[in-house]
Parts: C-alpha cells; structure tokens; sequence
DNA sequence: CACTATAAATTAACAGTGTTAACTTAACGA
DNA sequence: TCGTTAAGTTAACACTGTTAATTTATAGTG
C-alpha cells in the first residue's frame, strides 16, 4: 500500500518514528539483541522499509545517538545561566551524569566503546563538533572557575583540571552501567555515589 | 583426528588456547563481532569443539574475565605489606591502573563491557568470587584507613567510600582507553591525569 | 588379533540475523 | 489510458550461535 509521493514532513515522521521504535527496544534490551525485523514490527513496516531511510543498523543508532548528543549539548546549555561558576560546574556534572543514566546504550556508544574509525571521512568531522562541543562546555566552566580563583594555587592547567573532573564523572557512570546488574555485592545507591563524588572532587580541587 | 583419553593437562591447555584465541579476537573486534567459527578456526579446530569446554560463548566470555580477575587480584597482593594505611590505599590506586593500563584488553572485558547475566542462578556465586576479591581488597585497605580515623567526619560508609575511589581511578583508566586514540583534542599525559586524580581524591577525602 | 565402548571431534541442520536484489503495488503527470 | 516512479514487500544470501547426528581413532577386553 504504497501512496506516492510522501511530503518531506512525513518522510522525517517515519524517521523519528523508527529511531523512537528502535530506541526505545535498544535502551530496554540492547542494540545487539534487537532485530531490524523487531523494529520493523513495532511500526508496522517490514524490516527493509528501514533501509529506505538508514543506510544499516550503526547509521540508524548512530543517528539516535546525535540527536541524543544534541538534546545532551543543550541540556548542558541550560547550566550557563547559574551565575556562580562552582554552582555551574556542579549542575554541569550533574546533568553529564543524567544524560548518562539515562541514555545507557548510547552513553556506551559514544564514550565506553572504542571506534573502529571505519567511516574516518564523512561525518566523522562533523560528528567529532558534536564531541568537542560537549567538551569544550566543560572546559569553559572550569576556565571561568579558574578565572574566579576558585581551584587550589597549584591547579593551572585547566585542561588537566576538567578531563579530570570528567573521568570522576565518566568513572561513576561507566561503572554503574557496566556493573549495575551484577547483584554480587552491596552496591550503594547511585545517587549516593554521585554526590560523594561531587563532594570529594570540590573539596579536593577548591581553594578554601 | 580425536586421539582419545586426552589428559586433564591437555584438556586444560585446550581450554587456555580457545581463550586466548577469543579474548585477543574479542577485544580487537568486540565480542558481538566476533563468531565461534572464528574463535575455533585461530586454532585449528571446528567451532563446535569449543562447545565441548564451554557451555556457549557467554560462558566463554566469563571464563576469560574470571582468569583475568585472578591476574589481577594476584597484582594487588603486593600492596598489602606497606605499613601506613594511606599509602596503602594510594599504592592500590597505583598498581590497579597499572593493570588496566599495561592490559587495557583485558581490563575491556573486565570492567567496560556490559555482560549479558542471563543465568543467574549456577555460576552466579562462585564465578563473581575472583571479582570479590579484587574489591574485598579495595575494601580492606579503605577499612583501614576509616579505623586509622584518616578520612573525614562525615565519611562513615565504607562501602561508599570505597566505590567512589574505584570509579575515580576507572573513570581515569576507561576514558583513557577508549579515548586515547581519539586525537581530536589535547589529551594530557595520562600519567599527569592519574597522579592529579589522586591527589583530589586525597584531599576531599582526608581528615586534615 | 579382533571387537567394542567411548572420548574427541566433525559435519549437518535449524532458526534467526543484517542486508541486497527483484518484484509488487498505487498514485501521479502526460 | 498509459507508462513512470516512489514506497514497500517478498525472496534470497551469507552469516550467526547452537544442537543433534555422525564420524574417527584410540584403549581396554576377550
């Protein structure tokens, strides 16, 4: 039942109608568990009606992943408005971490998985703006901080100073998802996890 | 070819062979690219051969973490004869990203890549045993350093503790290995960012 | 030596995967 | 009314993990 001709509007319906199927099934059993047929079916179309908008299954997550990497920019975005700078650097922390949490798979994608670099040309420049934004954001943060006076006299290098402060929160996120439904031990509630971290990390970087 | 009666030294040579054949395989291409056929052609046998040592290649998978869970706990072990139950714990950060940075392979499956659990019953207990251990240790040395009175008032929960430190240092260490090839912007010298790590970690956690 | 039981390994087969090629519709412009 | 063509479907291919059936070669027994 193929009517012609679909405007553009119901071209990119279909779209985000396939990346809302398929990521909704990706979060809840993960990527590799999850057939283009079982997508295909959730929507109502057969499997090969994807490929007419997705080149394959990557181009289709790693679609899902950059809108995820927009909405991920612009909730950091939201920050810039707290005009103390430490009170900025905490909500940035904590909103990188939210959009972890949230978006497991895709977290995993973007920053617990190393890439093969198969597609090194076409949008691997562009997609890497997405990455540099989202690190340039913190850097920013912690550059405005340090412009305060807020860090110790021996902290100056405020590259060294926010990777960092983003390997304390990568390190509470990536282990959460990687290990979170191993049950072999007393794992403390991850909100308790986070905040300690943000503690310890001021009081260990802040000057008094 | 099957000569019969091999012996249980051969029977274990076997074992070890498939599983340096795959854990090479399964971190040069991750483990969902990875097939059996593949795994057995590396050594010179049929793919069903491998099914005669392990259940299924889930199982595979956690034979391999498990031994290098082992290696691991064993590199630890050194730690525990200095004296002062701070450096103790500093020294355990040190040689646990020793570890993972001198076997970033190994420490992938370990510790960065999400693991189906679709048999929790049987080997759920004993095979989470070298993984107990490893964080047993991380346990101990915090203990000690909470009955030396050594960290802050407010810090009481162990665990806690003890889980916060481990991120801070597998944030450092995962980041560094799935980012390190990404050379869109200026990574400081790892050994600068591990030592800084440290070294907040100390003071935001450590009485004065 | 012959014979069988058996461990070790292999091939055949199954259901399911991502993906491509060939085919079917249905609506539009001429 | 008739192609042309976009939108979608079915058929097919080369894979995958895994199980069942089958081979092979040795070790022990008569």
């Amino acid at each position: 039942m193929p009517p012609k001709s679909k405007t553009e509007q119901e071209k990119q319906q279909m779209q985000t109608s396939i990346m809302d199927a398929a990521r909704e099934l990706f979060v809840n059993k993960g990527v590799e568990a999850v057939s283009m047929r079982e997508i295909a079916k959730r929507i109502g179309y057969s499997a090969t009606a994807i490929y007419l908008h997705f080149k394959d299954k990557e181009s289709l997550l790693r679609a899902i992943c950059e809108a995820d990497f927009l909405s991920l920019s612009s909730a950091l975005n939201d920050i810039f408005t707290i005009p103390d700078s430490l009170e900025r650097m905490v909500a940035l922390g904590q909103s990188y971490a939210t959009f972890a949490l949230t978006y497991p798979n895709h977290y995993q994608l973007m920053f617990m998985t190393r890439h093969p670099t198969n597609h090194p040309k076409n949008h691997a420049i562009e997609q890497n703006n997405a990455e540099q934004n989202a690190y340039l954001q913190l850097k920013t943060v912690v550059a405005a901080a340090h412009h305060d006076g807020r860090f110790r006299e021996n902290l100056t290098d405020v590259n060294l100073i926010a990777q960092t402060i983003w390997a304390a929160m990568h390190g509470v996120c990536a282990l959460q998802i990687t290990m979170s439904q191993d049950d072999w031990f007393d794992w403390c509630d991850i909100s308790d996890r986070l905040a300690l971290m943000q503690d310890v990390m001021l009081r260990g970087l802040v000057r008094e």
